[in-house]
DNA sequence: ATACATACC
DNA sequence: TACTGGTATGTAT
């Protein structure tokens, strides 16, 4: 059957286009007939054009592989074929039959949890989404065709009564949450692929299932809410029969194609199933547990690794599930047919690009790796003999951190510089916002535009130091944007979407510490309630002993989960083991800081000569104060800023930590711009009760930065810190600059220099609160908010004499965003 | 490090 | 009325 879409249509046909039939519910289709809509639905639009050049660029890839194949000698071959031969035989001892791994994956699930709500769609076809992009179908609508990544306009085209239901995804989300709970039970480090799907290690789970009393196998069906007390039971009726959700199977064309949701259905009650102590038993009680609780149906996939598992969820889809037995002989059995296409990880592309060879299912896979050796890179084609050989993960794990977060929209037409601009400001005003929620900060900001054409283009722009406001983001990302502007020449961009993106996260210690010394710090001297609050709000966030160190990078997400965990292992009462890492929850803030205070001291208070200290950043003074002046610093240094322990001895990370706290440190002081205030707001609307609390934090880092200039001033003063002390050392006694108007100062008393950067300050910012547009002072307008706080920053350490923080003129004067605010730090200050 | 492509849901 | 959005990863430079 299945003979996919691709090459055995001869003409041009788009294979990238053409109905993807992959999936379950889509057995038996008049393809061609669906085929000739979709294309008399796309053809000429801009975005065929587009995925016509795109098919070609692939073929052109596959040409030049052609072409690399045709030169390849009998020798090379039988050279690669030794060396696959090798990798198998160790593939083939790594081979690990012992776990039982499970996939589960709810069963059309958007459009199930609407359906569910909402009876009227019961026999209908429907689907999820909008006129241009469908998330899900129902299976009904899958007869016609209609899918998943579907546009909502073609899919009315195959099926004129298709009613299309918006996402709603705080439901969906809720829902899941629900199956979580449950997968928890199975499997407590389940790993969570998308709302509706996971994977599960149920080895353990069916180990200590063995000498579960029936009481522990024996689950109820749910007692219907508006039958409570009166029909105790019924248990007439086969257990298994029933069926909650009616809903989705009504019109399942596959699997069953008579067997309309198996119904027997007849009273709710008290009735009660009790499940065995094998896999498969356990899986099931599994899916009648997430059905008794959501009235959706999942289906799952039982073998050995997660490679195999996944497919297997398919096979029996929807309401399913499929066992591969853990023998090498199934497993490879089961394998040989497999097209290619169903393995996760091969898609349209791969699956062309080996369909070109020969190769369609896994058997061919094995019979060809040499060649594919020779062909594709080296992670693809161990990927491919790995799947050749029915090998795939066979532990679960944990969900990591994630590695990138970002904001896209689709929209029409956008062609004036202007509203590109404000646009942009939007998603960045979006993406601080979850950076914010997940206390994160990135050093690489990444613009991404389509224009109308569906070209798609990326400009990244990596700082030194991680970031997470609006101010810091958007910063970056004009930038980028007035860049692929002015290149763009007279023509003005045509985008249809722009995104944002950040990646190259910092790892959270670098952050956490500074919040928690500065409040520590502020301590000290205020005793009043915000302070509480404010501690309750560091718990909440970020809260967990970090202090002593353990689990410095444990992600907002994986902190969240293991909370989840807990509890729901509390619940259980199965205590296993408690994660003890986990334990301590909220530290006493106060404590630590001033250890920190004491350490720093300890560590960095012998006197040194500053003969070599660096001028370009703020940061080399402290390296002058360790290698510069030879000093033997322990493993350890102690961030003057944090006062944290920093684990290095490599000044360069030293410094990088600094540079990382300096930035974190600086929070605009209050209201700059009309944005600003605009995004202040934003952030601050999503949670009520977060409010109060919120403007409680802001108020702490305005003090905290003064306390901090403070430190560093007393610091200074007292000669522990820094050690590049020019005022002792240097020759001719401190030259201090102003690092705000850039003018040298007469007095080398600290006291009136601070005074005359903070009247600096205030200028600047009057400045910006008037209307801007020449400045009283030096840099001209492009001072932003950033730059102010690090200029406070700055103004403590000008202080360390010879701060002939770079010349104003020369550095960045060329490149000025006219009219759109304010550059990156970068440019100013590096 | 950057850009682009592929893949998954 | 006209083809998503979020994340990860591979490939190439």
């Amino acid at each position: 059957m299945e003979k996919g879409v691709a090459s055995s249509k001869g003409e041009g046909f788009l294979s990238r286009m053409a109905l993807n039939d992959n999936k379950a519910g889509m057995e038996g289709l008049d393809r061609d007939r669906i085929n000739k809509i979709i294309m008399t639905s796309s053809k000429g639009s801009r975005f065929y054009e587009n995925e016509l050049k795109r098919e070609q660029q692939v073929n052109q890839r596959i040409e030049k592989m052609m072409l690399q194949k045709a030169q390849i000698t009998e020798q090379q071959l039988n050279k690669a074929q030794a060396q696959v031969e090798q990798m198998v035989a160790e593939l083939e001892r790594s081979r690990d039959l012992s776990h039982l791994i499970v996939h589960v994956d709810m069963d059309a699930f958007y459009a199930a949890v609407e359906m569910r709500d909402c009876p009227e769609l019961k026999d209908k076809p429907m689907a999820v989404g909008s006129m241009s992009m469908l998330s899900t179908s129902n299976y009904h609508a899958r007869k016609f065709g209609v899918r998943a990544a579907m546009p909502g306009f073609i899919a009315k085209k195959l099926c004129p009564n298709l009613i299309i239901v918006p996402t709603n995804f705080d439901k969906y989300r809720a829902v899941s949450e629900e199956i979580r709970e449950i997968f928890a039970d199975y499997d407590p480090q389940f790993q969570p692929m998308s709302l509706d799907e996971a994977y599960l290690d149920f080895t353990e789970h069916l180990e200590q299932r063995q000498s579960w009393p029936e009481s522990s196998r024996t689950h109820h069906f749910r007692t219907s809410s508006i039958t409570k007390g009166e029909d105790q039971m019924d248990v007439s009726l086969e257990p298994e029969q029933r069926d909650l959700s009616p809903v989705l199977f009504e019109d399942s064309p596959s699997s069953s194609p008579c067997s309309p949701g198996s119904e027997a259905d007849g009273a709710s009650g008290g009735a009660f199933e009790v499940f065995g102590t094998s896999i498969e038993e356990a899986v099931r009680e599994m899916r009648f547990r997430i059905e008794q609780k959501t009235t959706l149906t999942a289906s799952a996939g039982i073998a050995p690794n997660t490679m195999i598992a996944k497919v297997c969820s398919d096979k029996n889809k929807p309401n399913g599930q499929y066992r591969l037995p853990s023998t090498r002989e199934a497993v490879m059995d089961f394998i040989q047919r497999l097209p290619v296409r169903k393995v996760s990880g091969i898609g349209k592309v791969s699956e062309k690009m080996l369909n070109a060879l020969g190769v369609s299912s896994c058997s061919h896979l094995g019979q060809q790796m040499a060649l594919l050796s020779m062909l594709f890179s080296e992670t693809a084609w161990h990927h491919l003999l790995e799947v050749s050989l029915g090998l795939g993960s066979t532990h679960i794990q944990r969900q990591e951190d994630r590695k990138s977060m970002s904001t896209e929209r689709t929209f029409k037409e956008l062609s004036k510089a202007e509203e590109q601009f404000s646009l942009c400001k939007e998603l960045c005003e979006d993406l601080a916002g979850d950076m914010k929620k997940e206390g994160l900060k990135g050093k690489t900001v990444t613009l991404k535009l389509k224009n109308v054409n569906f070209e798609v283009k990326s400009r990244a722009l990596t700082l030194s130091y991680g970031v997470s406001t609006v101010d810091e983001i958007f910063a970056a990302a004009k930038d980028l944007l007035k860049t692929e502007i002015d290149n763009e020449g007279p023509q003005p961009l045509r985008l249809r979407l722009m995104g944002v993106r950040i990646s190259a996260f910092v790892s959270s210690d670098d952050k956490k510490p500074l919040q928690r010394s500065i409040i520590g710090f502020l301590q000290q001297g205020k005793t009043d309630s915000s302070q509480r609050m404010h501690q309750r709000q560091e718990g909440v966030t970020w809260g967990r002993g970090l202090e002593t160190g353990e689990e410095p990078k444990q992600s907002f997400f994986q902190r969240a989960q293991a909370k989840r965990l807990r509890l729901q292992e509390e619940n259980a009462s199965t205590q296993e083991e408690g994660h003890g890492e986990n334990a301590s929850v909220i530290t006493s803030i106060g404590t630590d800081a001033e250890e920190g205070v004491g350490s720093s001291t300890k560590a960095h208070n012998s006197p040194c000569t500053a003969s070599d200290l660096q001028e370009k950043d703020p940061v080399p003074l402290v390296e002058a104060s360790t290698s510069g002046c030879g000093l033997t610093v322990s493993e350890s240094l102690t961030c003057p800023v944090c006062f944290g322990q920093v684990e290095t001895t490599d000044l360069n990370v030293f410094n990088k930590h600094i540079d990382q706290c300096l930035s974190g440190a600086s929070r605009k002081p209050n209201h700059y711009t009309i944005s600003d205030t605009e995004s202040e707001l934003d952030l601050e609307s999503d949670h009520k009760e977060c409010e109060v609390m919120q403007s409680n934090r802001d108020d702490l880092q305005e003090h905290s930065l003064d306390s901090l200039q403070t430190v560093l001033l007393i610091s200074d003063d007292n000669e522990t810190l820094t050690s590049g002390q020019p005022q002792s050392c240097d020759d001719n006694g401190p030259v201090l600059i102003c690092p705000v108007c850039q003018l040298t100062q007469d007095s080398d008393d600290l006291t009136v220099f601070n005074r005359h950067v903070d009247l600096c300050l205030n200028q600047e910012v009057l400045h910006e609160l008037r209307g801007h547009t020449s400045s009283p002072i030096n840099p001209p307008s492009a001072i932003n908010s950033k730059a102010i706080d690090r200029a406070r920053l700055l103004s403590t350490q000008a202080s360390k004499g010879k701060t002939k923080r770079r010349d104003s003129p020369s550095s960045p004067p060329s490149k000025k965003a006219k009219g759109l605010g304010p550059h990156t730090i970068d440019k100013f200050f590096r």
